[in-house]
DNA sequence: TATTCATATCGATCATCTTCGATATGTATT
DNA sequence: AATACATATCGAAGATGATCGATATGAATA
């Protein structure tokens, strides 16, 4: 009780905020198949998605964009198809920044 | 398309497996901050979390529920009191397999 | 510019999660 | 055994999220 942080409103840390978003994201199974379904590399649009996914288009279409929005994945258009792709270098940076802050902070 | 992953059934990988749940448990911001909450090595009892909380204490109840069975938190009683404590050990052995993961396979 | 195709957004419904007060369980104390 | 205390569980209300078909946007092509 003595050093226990009592301050609930106490800003979360910035080894969190990034990762928040990606927690809420990545805590659907739909979603997490979605991430897992991209080879390495890969770039896939959202019909070819939609075809290995047991849900509809519009239900794809909005699980990719709380990727999208959370940084898991990213997006650019290219002619008429919208092309996805993990955004690598985010999701590593993040995991390992709070893998760090559990093992020095918590 | 040539080398997606066809298999939308396809089992979830074994570096994900634990994490899934852990995923869920940490996207919701008042379970974050309970995780936050404490400080390196203390183990706190429920009242004390919820004091610091703006919660009832039955909903910290559930929360400290859905953590420990998602393997972030466990628990212990001593007495009357259940305290609870971080699974530091598990989580960042979850938190780097999945990295590793995500650096070789995605 | 009209049409077609790919994706996003809208609006409604359904399902799940959150939250609380009340009650139950389990432990120590008198 | 009776009481007091700490935590968990229950059941209902409200809030949030998922899901779908229909419609809108945006881009290529005839």
């Amino acid at each position: 009780m003595i050093d226990m942080n009592k301050d609930y409103s106490r800003s979360i840390p910035s080894a969190w905020r990034d990762i928040a978003a990606v927690f809420t994201a990545l805590g659907d199974e739909h979603r997490q198949r979605m991430l897992l379904t991209f080879e390495p590399g890969e770039r896939l649009n959202v019909g070819q998605i939609a075809q290995v996914s047991t849900l509809a288009r519009s239900t794809v279409s909005h699980h990719l964009k709380v990727l999208r929005q959370a940084g898991v994945l990213r997006s650019e258009r290219e002619g008429k198809e919208i092309y996805y792709s993990v955004n690598k270098h985010f999701l590593e940076e993040a995991f390992v920044r709070v893998t760090t802050y559990l093992h020095n902070d918590l």
